[in-house]
DNA sequence: CATTCACAATGACTTAAGTCATAAAAAGCA
DNA sequence: TGCTTTTTATGACTTAAGTCATTGTGAATG
C-alpha cells in the first residue's frame, strides 16, 4: 500500500532532498509539495494525502498554525514535524494539536523513512534528543490550564448537592444540612450523574473541585 | 548490520510468534529468549544484545523491575515494552527507567519491525493510544517534582491507589490497572483511610486533588 | 389553561465500598 | 540472623450508594 505524502518546506533544495530520500522507498510517494502553510492547506484539498512532513519554520503560515488547521479539517491525517535543533521552543505546541512525530532535519535517511512508516502504523515518534528537550516544556505547558467559564447544566439544588459532595459529605449529612430526606438526595445525585455523564459521587467530587465549585 | 534481540515473554506461543515476525526481516535476529526478568538478565550476561523486547506482565520478576536492572547494567541497551491495553499504570514508570518504546501486543507485524528499527536509530516510539494515556501522567509526574517530598504518610502503593481514586476509578479498575485483586485494593483503601483520617473514597479523591497528587 | 420543570418523597432493589481477621511472601534493616 | 514493613490475598460481613417507578407539589412559560 502506497503512502501518499505532502511535503511542506520552504527551502527548495532541502525539500528536494527530502523527496529523494523518501522516494527511495517505493512505498512512499510524495504526491504534493508546498512552501508554506497556506499552500499546504490548499494542496490537501486537491490531493489525497496520508501524511504530512511539515517544517516548523516557514513564511506566511508557520508549521504550528498549519498543523492545527490540518488536523481540524482532516483528523485522520498524520503529521510529522521537521525541526532543526533550536526550534524546540515551538515544537511542543504542536503536540496538543495532534502531531504524530518530531524529527530532526539532520536525521539519517533511514530514520526518516522508518519514522514515516511507524507513524502510518499509528505510532508516535519522537527523536531522542528532541524528546529530552520537549518533555519539560510539555510539563510547563500543562500547568497553565486556562479555564473558560463553562456553564454547568445543573439546577440550583443540584449544584448545592454537588458542592457538598465536593466537601466529602455523605448523603445523610447532605440531607441534614439541606433539610431533605436521604432518598431525595439520592434522587438528585442520580440526576446529576446522568446530566454530567459521571459514574459515582467520587467523580462528582472531582468535577466539583475541577470546576471550582468548592 | 544485524540487530541482536532478546525476547522476554512468558507465554511461549506468543514468544514464538514474535520471533517469527521479527525474523521475517533479515536484519533482525533473536539471539536469546527468556520467560521472566531473572532469566532475561542472565541471558544478557552471555549474549551480545542490542535491543530487548520486554513483556510487562511476567512471573518472578516483572517488566518494570527487569527494565530497571537492565538499564543499570547496560545503559546502551534499547528496550521496547510490550503491553496490553490496560497496563498503562505501570507503563509510565518505565519511561523514567529509560524504556525506548511502548507497543501493544496486538500490533501489526510491520509496526513491530518498524518500531525496532526506529528505536535502534535512536527514536522513542510510543503507540498512539498508549501515548494519549501516558502524556497526562507524565505531566503530573513532573509538576509534582517541584515540591517533591511533601509529608504524605503513605507507601508507594498507597499513593498509586490514592491517585487512581483521584481520577475517579472504581476498585475494579484500580485492581486491573495495578494487577491486583479487588480485595487487595480494598485493604489498601482501608489502610489509607486510617492513615489519612478520612472516611471514604470521595474524601480520598478530594485529598488527592488538593495535595496535587493528580 | 395546559404543560413543562424544579423539587421533594417513598419503597424496593442491586451493587460497590469498606471492615476485619487472618495469612504469607518479599524487601529492608538492625 | 531475626524483626518490621510492605505488599498481596481470601472470605464473610455490613452498610452506604445508586437505580427505578411512581407520586405529588408549586412556579413558570407558552
Amino acid at each position: 500500500m502506497t503512502i501518499h505524502i505532502l511535503l511542506v518546506e520552504d527551502q527548495t533544495i532541502v525539500r528536494n532532498g527530502l523527496k529523494m530520500i523518501l522516494e527511495q522507498d517505493e512505498q512512499l510517494q510524495v504526491v504534493a509539495e508546498a512552501s508554506n502553510g497556506i499552500e499546504a492547506l490548499s494542496q490537501l484539498e486537491c490531493h489525497h494525502v496520508d501524511l504530512v512532513l511539515l517544517d516548523i519554520r516557514m513564511p506566511e503560515m508557520n508549521g504550528i498554525e498549519a498543523a492545527k488547521h490540518m488536523k481540524t479539517k482532516f483528523p485522520n491525517l498524520k503529521i510529522i514535524i521537521l525541526t532543526t535543533f533550536d526550534d524546540d521552543e515551538y515544537a511542543y505546541e504542536t503536540l496538543k494539536d495532534g502531531a504524530n512525530g518530531f524529527l530532526l532535519k539532520s536525521s539519517e535517511p533511514e530514520k526518516l523513512i522508518g519514522s514515516v512508516k511507524s507513524v502510518m502504523n499509528g505510532g508516535l515518534v519522537i527523536q531522542e534528543d528532541i524528546a529530552a528537550k520537549l518533555m519539560p516544556k510539555l510539563f510547563k505547558q500543562s500547568i497553565r490550564r486556562e479555564r473558560d467559564d463553562m456553564d454547568i447544566p445543573l439546577t440550583e439544588r443540584e449544584i448545592a448537592i454537588v458542592q457538598l459532595i465536593g466537601e466529602g459529605k455523605t448523603n445523610k449529612e447532605i440531607a441534614n444540612s439541606l433539610f431533605l430526606s436521604v432518598g431525595t438526595v439520592k434522587n438528585h445525585i442520580t440526576n446529576i450523574l446522568h446530566e454530567l455523564n459521571l459514574r459515582d459521587r467520587t467523580q462528582i467530587a472531582i468535577y466539583a473541585i475541577r470546576n471550582e465549585l468548592v
